[in-house]
DNA sequence: TCGAAAACTGTGCACGAGCACACAAAAATA
DNA sequence: TATTTTTGTGTGCTCGTGCACAGTTTTCGA
């Protein structure tokens, strides 16, 4: 029944011994070319896979993964991938896998690369980062690159071509904007308007958010068969209430055929009120990640499609695939983007419980 | 830094042997209640986590599990399981869990029940089932009961109060029919009719279906601001065409205002083209399951939603919860639902690609 | 009080892979 | 040819837990 095979029936069919067998496994030398063909050829006979288990209680190494991500005392979201770290150690304590957080300040450029330093002044096997900033995060994965440290992104994608870069995970933010624009669309009727909102600083030097907006204009332009109209807006400072408020019954003036609305970010929260207050309920609205602002207005039906974009998935990915490379020395898949899940009152309850499901896992 | 503690410590932290803390944790008996009490107490104390790995490796044991379901011949969803449980067994092939296959024709009880006695002859530790008849399928469960084999049910759930029951692990059919009312009254407009329609035998003895348009007709009762009329129809045989079209021209001569159909099952791939044929390009449709044929009209953009009830997943999570009772000894939540993942075209490729992520768990 | 049975306790090997160390064979140098 | 260096190979201990077996103590009836 239990005929898996072990190193120790290699090296009898090789007639070697299993030191033999093992310097051949992992690449050590010292192995004549005589034994280590006769290694070789046994193991494809015998279609050798290597017991995990035992592997990873005869290692019995420690290893340290730095992970660095923003703070989420002012953007709640970031408390899901932290979520997802944390589950994944558990799953992975007896791998011998720790994890060492480093947060840095919301938007403060400075902190990220102070504790980037920070990490790379340690000794840690891996690195797990969301490169928010476009040239800091560079000049962090570079200096990762030259001391030969993998690093694996979440979150936000900067492309990279050096040896050390293991993986993205996270959202495909084109096709994100376009389900954002099918949802609305569904729901709307012809000749209406439909507005894209971002509520973020320095919007284009984003990719995130200028790839979401290519996707959701390319859906009306490709669909127009309810001739809808798209239009563009930006506003910065959410804290600043009325000045919203101004703002947003100034657009609503300019465009008086708006009755759908995508916020290309988590902070939709912010506009349903204002909207309410406006006696505008018959805009219908879309927007991303399930936390617990926007809930409250998903279960009172102020927004109708939340998308998920498995933000604890990507933390618990994100460990799990830097375990693979160094325990299981499985390279993973570059790019590798998470469903986004329409969330809408009725399925909630299934994405918030998320995890569940993983932590039965070994 | 790897400060795990071990049998050992708590062993030398007591003042006895290793054997007597195992003989304590596994209630071997055999135990005094004066060293029993020091273990206990010590292992609290140092907050024992018994090491997952090495304790795999040194139980050594096989486990047989039988997995029972319809065949896939007749009936495309039923792959999706059998792959979830495929990718299981890869996962889980060093803890020596084995899974045998035994798949009884598509709805022939006799079958299934032959299949049920194959696998009470042998001996198996544990069973996964989708119990899909009522009558059979309670029999079959209390056979299991009365040998002690604990069993887990995907899929189908029958309520069960014995002590061989794991779980249950599927869909909340209720919920389903909420869902599928919430996206269809977002696209229609007041005044229109939503057609429920069953496409199945039998359907007042099948709990699911049943429970689906209980969820249906709620939702529209409770939200009835576009005053949006149900429509509830039945139709069992698929196969002739003629037959069904007939059927349909007859439903929508009765019911003009139909802009809305949801079809209970996966087989909404049967109507939609009867639909193009008629000309009603104009109702919108939800279906579910990702199956070859309705995908084929999601991408035509002829589907417009489709709830995706996780197949893949239930078979997977079938076995891993199977896993954790014999293996960890952890007993699994009782009900298990499943996410009903709302499917459009623009979301569809992270659905398919399911268990690419989990493959990497070990 | 003795002796056998029952209750309890400790030691040591097993699981399969990783790796250090000792040793043997071959090659390089004197 | 003798000696050192390099290269190649096998043995045996390690990881932490499970469990068999041997050994010790207690219990209980005669």
């Amino acid at each position: 029944m239990n005929n898996r095979i072990r190193i120790i029936d290699i090296a009898k069919k090789a007639g070697v011994s299993k030191g033999t067998v093992d310097r051949v496994i992992h690449k050590r030398g010292n192995v004549s070319s005589d034994a280590r063909e006769k290694v070789m050829s046994a193991m494809q006979e015998l279609d050798y896979q290597p017991n995990v288990i035992a592997s990873a209680l005869a290692y019995n190494r420690q290893w340290q993964i730095a992970a660095l991500l923003p703070e989420h005392k002012n953007d709640p979201f970031w408390e899901q991938p932290k979520a997802g770290i944390d589950r994944a150690i558990k799953s992975l304590r007896d791998y011998g896998v720790n994890v060492e957080r480093f947060d840095f300040k919301d938007g403060d450029e400075a902190h990220f690369q102070e504790m980037g330093q920070v990490i790379l002044a340690g000794k840690f096997d891996a690195v797990l980062v969301a490169p928010i900033f476009l040239n800091e995060g560079h000049q962090f994965l570079d200096q990762c690159a030259e001391r030969n440290i993998p690093y694996l992104q979440i979150n936000t994608y900067l492309e990279r071509e050096d040896d050390a870069f293991l993986c993205y995970i996270g959202q495909d933010s084109y096709q994100s904007g376009l389900l954002a624009a099918k949802l609305l669309n569904f729901g709307m009727s012809p000749g209406e308007q439909a507005m894209i909102l971002h509520l973020e600083q320095e919007v284009y030097n984003s990719k995130h958010l200028v790839e979401k907006e290519r996707g959701f204009e390319q859906f009306f332009l490709s669909h127009s068969q309810k001739n809808i109209q798209v239009v563009k807006a930006t506003y910065e400072d959410v804290l600043d209430k009325k000045e919203l408020r101004l703002f947003l019954e100034r657009k609503f003036a300019e465009h008086p055929n708006i009755r759908g609305l995508f916020v290309t970010t988590s902070k939709i929260y912010h506009v349903v009120d204002q909207l309410s207050e406006m006696g505008r309920q018959d805009v219908k609205l879309v927007g991303f990640d399930l936390i617990e602002e926007n809930l409250t207005h998903l279960k009172k039906d102020r927004i109708n499609f939340l998308i998920n974009q498995n933000p604890f998935k990507q933390g618990f990915l994100g460990i799990m695939n830097i375990f693979n490379h160094l325990i299981i020395k499985k390279e993973p898949t570059k790019i590798q983007y998470l469903p986004l899940d329409v969330v809408m009152l009725e399925n909630l309850p299934y994405y918030l419980e998320q995890g569940e499901e993983l932590h039965l896992v070994i």
